[in-house]
RNA sequence: GGUCUCGUAGCUCAGCUGGAUAGAGCAACUGCCUUCUAAGCAGUAGGUCUCAGGUUCGAAUCCUGUCGGGAUCACCA
């Protein structure tokens, strides 16, 4: 796949010959000309006027012969100030297509030999998933993707917060106002049962505090502090925290089930296993329709204790310092960040040292060079300071980290927040837009003739398309509103809008479509939607490994929107099936069929799947 | 307040390591289904790329600052 590096070639062979300059064919960048102008494919010349000491109109002049003289393509050119246009023959466009077709893992790269490892989704098992998880999911799991295509062996991996006060609360919750009902008995999906009583909890705390504060204690705290009533509210709003700590029976009950927990207490360990697998039951489906699945699950109940020995080693290489209470610190006040806790006075971890700990399991698990963490960005500044702690220690990945960041979801109509309600669940959003997909479908009747299951299959791959697309087309780090009608969208810049060229291309074929590519060549003067897709299907390479050196699936999901607009255009453009001549046809029908098969990878890096029809 | 991050059409977003007259979709309006699936195509309209400087032959893109949104600065996780 060198046709472009062989135009990049001889233009530096012939800025070498004409100005003795050195030019790397590399750093030679060949873009496609812009529809106002003549030309395939420009070149930039501004960059060699000065060296070479002539105008830019010279030397796009005299590079422009030498091309013309010199490569197999360039036919003609034309300049315009510093810009050299190339008009390159129907054998570049040929041989472009014929090596595309010759080369059966098109896009992919061999085997790099190196392992990475991606952690996401990260769920607590206090409540379902929501809109939040779904972003993270589906960008870990396409990273996940892109750099296996780009050579990676990858472990996907989740850490799940399975323990700590959010559980126990749910926990005593159904102790208390459960009546020893299961999931299966209140016909409730089990994770969505654990997190109701989650909630039931949440609530009857507010009760027990609103209670509280009209009462003698709380009137009484408001006088010692000096509060004007008018101000009460907001007082109380603050205050909460504390008061579930000081003065609360249900508090008091939750802290001391977690301190039972910690203890081993064999009741407590029951119950917190029987409902942590009806919240892992209810997971597991929510990603089965979400098409994840993960190598390795890192448990927190099984490594909130780690990293405390790394600090020991850590205070012996002087990396940490320790405190006459016995607390353990970093100083990292020399490189712009703060002191940082690692250890607590009495001995024990806080989540950094979890961190730590954690991330040399995993390297000892998996001896991975790379370790990619899928969490918002809110936590940005935790993780600078758990690399450069890693970096410090000098652990052997420790410049393989990187913090996949992205940030949160905002609904149009504000925060999600689980206390008001306002939360968007993940199968709720999945089962709704599936709903659209099917309403979308049964009124255009394409798939009337197939069986309840196929349509079924088909509409699930149209919506989850929808939804996913939705999220992927937008650059992780950045903020996103969630437009619930705009995340139903089947129209215009989507994934269906997408899935549609494949369709197309796929009806194409089952109207008899047979083609034969080899030893034939073309005399027709091409379209130019046809260069179009032939410039972009051979940019795709390019495309996947920068969304793997970036990390940014977005890239590739408008690489797809753009391939699948030029497609549509194409197809209005030009009769395949009826074109003029057998070699046009054969020529389309490459077109067609790399255009489907750059798709459907391209889209299996996102997690999207295409129908054969819809 | 310190640090980080975002700011492009009414709305949601593209715009690659600086390159030609800043692009899509949605919403509005106009056309196109006797021809390969109209979840499509073509067209109209919509912009001082927050603002101000700087570097450059050339800046939405790089630098400095400004204004605005967000995050973060726990012996919580």
């Amino acid at each position: 796949m060198n046709l472009l590096h062989s135009i990049a070639q001889s233009f530096a062979e012939g800025v070498f010959k004409l100005y003795n300059q050195e030019v790397d064919a590399h750093e030679v960048l060949i873009n496609p000309t812009k529809k106002e102008f003549v030309g395939d494919f420009t070149i930039v010349v501004f960059p060699y006027s000065k060296p070479a000491g002539k105008a830019p109109a010279v030397i796009g002049e005299e590079l422009g012969q030498h091309l013309v003289k010199n490569s197999n393509y360039v036919d003609r050119y034309n300049v315009v100030n510093g810009f050299l246009n190339l008009s390159v023959n129907n054998v570049f466009w040929w041989e472009c297509l014929n090596t595309m077709h010759q080369s059966p893992s098109y896009g992919l790269s061999e085997k790099n030999g190196h392992k990475v490892l991606v952690e996401f989704s990260s769920p607590n098992t206090n409540k379902p998933l929501h809109l939040g998880h779904i972003r993270n999911i589906l960008l870990g799991w396409s990273v996940t993707s892109i750099l296996e295509a780009c050579g990676y062996e990858v472990i996907k991996t989740q850490v799940i917060n399975d323990r700590g006060i959010a559980i126990c609360k749910s926990m005593l919750s159904w102790v208390k106002f459960g009546g020893g009902v299961t999931p299966a008995e209140a016909g409730i999906k089990s994770d969505h049962f654990v997190g109701n009583y989650y909630v039931i909890f949440e609530n009857k705390f507010q009760e027990e505090y609103k209670t509280w504060q009209e009462s003698e204690s709380g009137q009484q705290l408001l006088k010692e502090k000096g509060i004007e009533e008018e101000n009460a509210a907001s007082f109380f709003k603050e205050y909460k925290n504390q008061y579930f700590n000081l003065y609360s029976t249900l508090g008091k009950e939750a802290r001391e089930m977690l301190q039972q927990w910690e203890a081993g207490d064999p009741a407590v360990i029951e119950l917190w296993t029987k409902m942590n697998d009806w919240v892992y039951q209810g997971f597991e489906s929510t990603y089965k329709n979400l098409g994840v699945s993960f190598d390795k699950n890192y448990y927190e109940s099984e490594t909130y204790l780690l990293g405390k020995e790394t600090v020991a080693i850590g205070l012996e290489k002087g990396v940490f310092q320790k405190e006459d209470d016995n607390s353990v610190w970093i100083d990292l006040t020399d490189v712009g960040m703060d002191r940082k806790i690692v250890l607590r006075s009495d001995g024990t971890s806080v989540y950094i040292t979890q961190d730590i700990g954690t991330a040399m399991l995993r390297y000892k698990d998996f001896g991975t060079e790379k370790m990619i963490y899928t969490v918002a960005d809110e936590q940005d500044y935790h993780f600078k300071v758990l690399f450069e702690i890693l970096k410090r220690l000098k652990e052997p990945y420790a410049d393989g980290l990187y913090h996949l960041n992205y940030g949160m979801v905002d609904l149009t109509t504000g925060k999600m927040k689980s206390r008001e309600g306002t939360v968007v669940d993940a199968d709720d959003l999945m089962a709704e837009v599936i709903e659209e997909a099917a309403a979308g479908s049964s009124e255009r009747g394409e798939l009337a003739n197939l069986s309840k299951a196929e349509q079924d299959a088909i509409i699930t791959k149209i919506g989850m398309a929808a939804l996913k697309f939705f999220i992927l087309k937008v650059q992780p780090r950045k903020r996103m509103t969630f437009d619930p009608k705009e995340s139903l969208d089947m129209q215009g810049q989507t994934g269906p809008y997408i899935q549609n060229a494949y369709v197309r291309i796929q009806s194409i074929f089952r109207k008899g479509g047979s083609f034969s590519l080899l030893n034939q060549s073309i005399q027709e003067t091409l379209e130019p939607s046809e260069k179009s897709l032939l410039t972009l299907l051979y940019s795709f390479p390019d495309v996947v490994q920068e969304a793997g050196k970036t990390y940014d699936p977005s890239h590739l999901a408008n690489f797809c929107y753009v391939l699948a607009k030029e497609f549509h255009r194409f197809y209005h453009e030009v009769r395949i099936l009826g074109a003029a001549t057998e070699e046009e046809k054969a020529f389309r029908l490459g077109i067609c069929q790399m255009t489907a098969i750059v798709i459907e990878k391209g889209m299996k890096m996102l997690g999207i799947e295409m129908p054969d029809r819809m």
